[in-house]
RNA sequence: GGCGGGGUAGCUCAGCGGUAGAGCAGGGGAAUCAUAAUCCCUUGGUCGGGGGUUCAAAUCCCUCCCCCGCUACCA
């Protein structure tokens, strides 16, 4: 990639530690993957950050129970983060973890910024706190028990703490906040988690607790180190830390900051699209250009809970169906941004349907046409008919129509377009019919070969963001060189293939899949 | 309660002022190169209920009924 490459940084949350990794985390990094993979593809200078959340209460505490010191026990549990990654075949390129030196430094020296602004005073935390859930409540949430207690939701008895805590005097960014989204209308997507962010910010701020003294697993605040900072402002870091912070004037900060997206679930759109500009506006940094905030799965129409025992595993799925059919399935099945609902039998109906029949097929019927008809080497095309030019000039409108679908994070839309494009090329080997052409007009049944050849080494480079080995293969059983994969030089002027070229036998990509149970 | 989104063919959804659309599922046919894959045609809806505006309403207004999200400091 050269060095004037437009650059793209991209990340996904930090996976808390202390969680199996499920669909949710799987689902999040594949979205931040293939748009990582088509921006490369498209000329950028990537990177693509992913990692894991290593400080808490929650982890101080699994580590003691464990009996194991909690570096010791992060070390090994943020492992199942990583192998994730290695299954999922994601590219990240870099995997931060927040007890490394570089975030700690990062985060204490954003902390001093937003300090030295003076946005950060020491107060007092208040509330009602519930030992058994380790929650602080709001009064109204709470209900009368015996003797004058406070009950929880969760029926656990809460009693009024207070502790010592810094604060961040969020409540004084409410305008700044509102201004900011009302320049940068694209700042939180999709629409609706917008409004909602919205409503939030217009509804008034509280100043946020930002450091606790109840327990030690997190970064110390600096000068006072009774202190460790809460939560966000340490995970949120990961970001710029990554990014080379605090040293502004390195080369990486100064390509990659401000991100140009965070993909989050939605669940956690508000740290991002409020806490997290916030901090950043106060101590003087840019924020972030985009936060998306995706959708949630189901399990066959149930809501997906630990108690139910319905969590979905990412790696059983990759080793049933295949691991470019769960990438092509998750990002397919669902208008990225909504809700979603797996099923096997919506599974297997997208892996069946779209790719074994209509992708994998169209590749399969045509390279093995090639291979009969052509003694195997790529057909010499003659001039192209009205519908060759058709078929050529919608594969050459594929590009831009995915790029612009990627831009606004529509896997979805992007994928249907590449299909649309399927679906033609396969109609046009049906009217075109090179079977017949065989006997009555070989040289009109080269054309149309190559025609479609051609069509398919466009559909496969445009796929491999998706489905990177199928895509592969099957520009491998074009003889496209692995350099010529990229989109300026697969669509560049010349770039066809070449007539006469060797090719080897064709081997199915897109198997079928066949319920066991039917 | 407040704010926001939604209720359209069996399913998932698009359409958002001009006499209802797509994909899948269902039915019929063509073809036979191919992973029994492909292609063509087709059944199917009083567009949540009621009222109103308009020459004309899924589409605008009012009202009612349902569903979902947000309504702050576990991650």
């Amino acid at each position: 990639m050269s060095p004037g490459a437009p650059a793209y940084y991209l990340t996904t949350p930090i996976y808390y530690v202390n969680d199996s990794p499920h669909i949710g985390h799987a689902y999040t990094s594949l979205a931040c993957d293939v748009l990582a993979r088509f921006m490369r593809l498209d000329g950028h200078r990537v990177h693509f950050l992913t990692g894991t959340d290593e400080h808490g209460q929650k982890v101080e505490k699994a580590a003691a129970a464990a009996g194991r010191p909690p570096k010791e026990f992060v070390d090994e549990v943020s492992q199942r983060f990583r192998a994730l990654a290695q299954t999922m075949g994601y590219s990240n390129d870099d995997f931060i973890r927040t007890t490394e030196p570089r975030h700690i430094e990062a985060c204490q020296q954003l902390w001093q910024a937003i300090k030295a602004n003076g946005h950060i005073y020491l107060g007092k935390y208040a509330g009602w706190y519930s030992v058994r859930d380790e929650a602080f409540y709001a009064e109204d949430e709470l209900k009368p028990g015996p003797g004058g207690q406070k009950i929880a939701p969760s029926g656990a008895p809460a009693e009024w703490v207070e502790e010592p805590s810094y604060f961040f005097d969020l409540s004084k960014w409410q305008d700044k906040l509102l201004r900011f989204y009302d320049e940068n209308p694209d700042f939180i997507a999709p629409e609706s988690r917008r409004n909602e962010v919205l409503s939030f910010v217009k509804g008034g701020l509280q100043d946020l607790s930002v450091s606790r003294t109840s327990f030690k697993w997190g970064v110390p605040v600096p000068d006072d180190p009774a202190h460790i900072m809460y939560v966000w402002l340490d995970a949120l870091t990961n970001y710029i830390t990554a990014a080379g912070y605090p040293d502004t004037a390195s080369e990486t900060y100064r390509s990659f900051w401000p991100a140009d997206l965070h993909m989050v679930g939605k669940d956690i759109v508000r740290f991002h699209a409020v806490y997290w500009p916030a901090f950043l506006m106060a101590a003087g940094v840019a924020p972030p250009k985009r936060v998306f905030a995706h959708g949630w799965w189901t399990n066959e129409g149930q809501k997906i809970s630990k108690s139910l025992g319905n969590v979905i595993d990412p790696v059983a799925l990759v080793e049933r169906y295949g691991l470019d059919q769960v990438r092509y399935f998750l990002l397919r099945e669902v208008p990225f941004g909504n809700d979603g609902d797996f099923s096997h039998g919506a599974m297997m109906r997208r892996m069946n349907a779209e790719l074994a029949n209509d992708y994998g097929n169209l590749v399969q019927r045509v390279l093995s046409m090639i291979n009969k008809n052509c003694a195997a080497r790529m057909p010499t095309p003659g001039a192209y008919a009205p519908a060759d030019e058709g078929l050529i000039s919608a594969s050459e409108r594929l590009l831009p129509a995915m790029r612009d679908a990627m831009a606004r994070q529509q896997f979805h839309v992007a994928l249907e377009r590449h299909g649309e494009v399927v679906g033609a090329a396969n109609r046009y080997v049906d009217e075109q019919a090179p079977w017949g052409l065989k006997k009555t007009d070989p040289k009109r049944m080269e054309t149309v070969l190559y025609v479609l050849a051609e069509i398919i080494r466009r559909l496969a480079v445009l796929s491999q963001p998706f489905m990177p080995e199928s895509s592969a293969k099957i520009l491998d059983q074009l003889g496209v060189a692995s350099n010529a994969r990229d989109f300026a030089r697969a669509f560049a002027e010349g770039a066809g293939l070449t007539p006469g070229s060797a090719l080897p036998a064709p081997t199915g990509v897109f198997p079928r899949f066949v319920d066991p149970a039917a």
